[in-house]
DNA sequence: CGACTTTGACCAGCGC
DNA sequence: GCGCTGGTCAAAGTCG
């Protein structure tokens, strides 16, 4: 683990890129013809700084202007039109716990609340072929979560399931924590997979959310995570935030409470489309987690052509409405602009997407020495975040990124 | 001792 | 109906 925070000194700024299939951002940018719907998400986006290298790995990089307005235009055109699921406000609707009634922990803006002593990143965002790609200077954070794609996820319309799945590629026995912790109920022996697959529930009796881990058959430095169904409470990272600045009587309480242990975290990641079929990941990244949409691996493969209705995993989902909140409350806006996150922002987004980067700290001893005695499961590592495999204490003042992932809701 | 992992058994869906 | 496969259950084991 000594070495991640090497490697992150190395790599001041950590690229996460949201890609999207081919077809998928060909007809964006069919449709970026087309003004774009103004909203705040979009509006927000629409600062971003468009990128038309070759190269998912390469930063920001040389770009014609109009190649770079129409990106910007398709990346506004995507997180104003292609959204057709809930916004934040219909998910707290739906949640009722989100009424904050007397006496609800969560209640009122104190679950919004973050201290403006808590620093903010905020991330560049910016088109990259097919990915958007996003630049978070993690100068002062150490996190091994270096890429991040974002890919529409399967085709699951009949089911009205949500589920995605994410491709992270892991370095050494880290990986990225994703804010939830998860209890391992089953692990199984995958046809034409050499590598078992292991399944994990959210340990919150009050949320079914599940995901299913294994190495990647072609990528051994590659753990393939689907996640399924929603979180209906909040990340634990949500939890010890609000630690930093709690009131005396609360910080009193909360020192005495179980604290959960947070997996160290390790590597770029990288989502694929579903239909689309992944987007190679750079090689370029650091040891990283990469992150795969849902049923990458699907056979169907029938690229779905309207986006709004194919893609659960969109990028306005994760962007438009959730950025304030994927990012501790930072924009994303203006490219490498840091900004403070409104007191208000922050929380319930959480609950419903996997942090992706954090900046827990490291105890690879532990962890490796807890990880794998069955199976040299790979999972083992990354599949707990759970405290079981990491006694990780909280410096609650340590400043941390939340890239979260939201899957289709609903 | 509680929380978590392991692992074989069980179950359901699907194709033949 | 049968077998295969993936997902889940639950008892036993492990760990802190």
């Amino acid at each position: 683990m000594e070495e991640m925070g090497e490697e992150s000194s190395r790599y001041p700024w950590q690229d996460y890129d949201l890609g999207f299939g081919e077809e998928l951002m060909r007809e964006l940018l069919d449709q970026t013809t087309t003004a774009p719907t103004p909203s705040p998400a979009a509006m927000a986006a629409g600062a971003a700084s468009a990128d038309n290298s070759s190269s998912s790995d390469k930063g920001i990089g040389d770009e014609e202007e109009g190649a770079a307005g129409r990106r910007e235009s398709m990346e506004n055109r995507l997180m104003s039109t292609v959204y057709s699921g809930p916004t934040l406000s219909d998910i707290e609707s739906a949640l009722s716990f989100t009424g904050a009634g007397a006496g609800d922990p969560l209640d009122g803006r104190s679950k919004y609340h973050y201290s403006p002593s808590s620093p903010v990143y905020v991330p560049r965002i910016y088109a990259n072929n097919n990915h958007i790609q996003f630049s978070v200077d993690a100068s002062s954070i150490w996190t091994s979560v270096w890429k991040f794609r974002v890919f529409s996820p399967e085709k699951v319309l009949g089911k009205m399931e949500n589920k995605y799945t994410m491709k992270i590629k892991s370095c050494g026995n880290g990986l990225a924590d994703d804010g939830y912790k998860w209890r391992k109920y089953g692990q199984k022996a995958i046809k034409n997979s050499p590598n078992p697959r292991s399944y994990y529930r959210c340990t919150n009796p009050r949320c079914n959310a599940k995901k299913q881990v294994e190495r990647a058959v072609d990528e051994p430095d590659t753990l393939v995570v689907t996640y399924e169904g929603l979180h209906l409470h909040y990340t634990y990272s949500h939890f010890l935030q609000q630690q930093t600045n709690p009131p005396p009587a609360a910080a009193a309480a909360a020192s005495s409470s179980k604290k959960p242990k947070l997996h160290p975290t390790a590597g770029a990641i990288t989502v694929t489309d579903s239909h689309h079929g992944s987007t190679p990941v750079p090689t370029t990244s650091p040891p990283s987690a990469a992150v795969v949409p849902a049923g990458a691996g699907d056979s169907s493969g029938d690229s779905g052509g309207n986006v709004t209705a194919d893609a659960g995993f969109l990028l306005e989902h994760a962007v438009p409405n959730c950025s304030p909140y994927l990012f501790d409350g930072g924009l994303l806006s203006d490219a490498g602009e840091e900004r403070r996150m409104p007191s208000d922002a922050g929380g319930l987004l959480e609950d419903m997407v996997p942090l992706m980067v954090r900046r827990p700290s490291c105890n690879s001893a532990a962890t490796t020495a807890s990880s794998s005695t069955t199976l040299g499961s790979p999972p083992a590592p990354m599949s707990s975040p759970s405290p079981s495999t990491s006694s990780v204490s909280w410096t609650p003042a340590s400043p941390y990124i939340d890239m979260a992932v939201l899957s289709n809701i609903f």
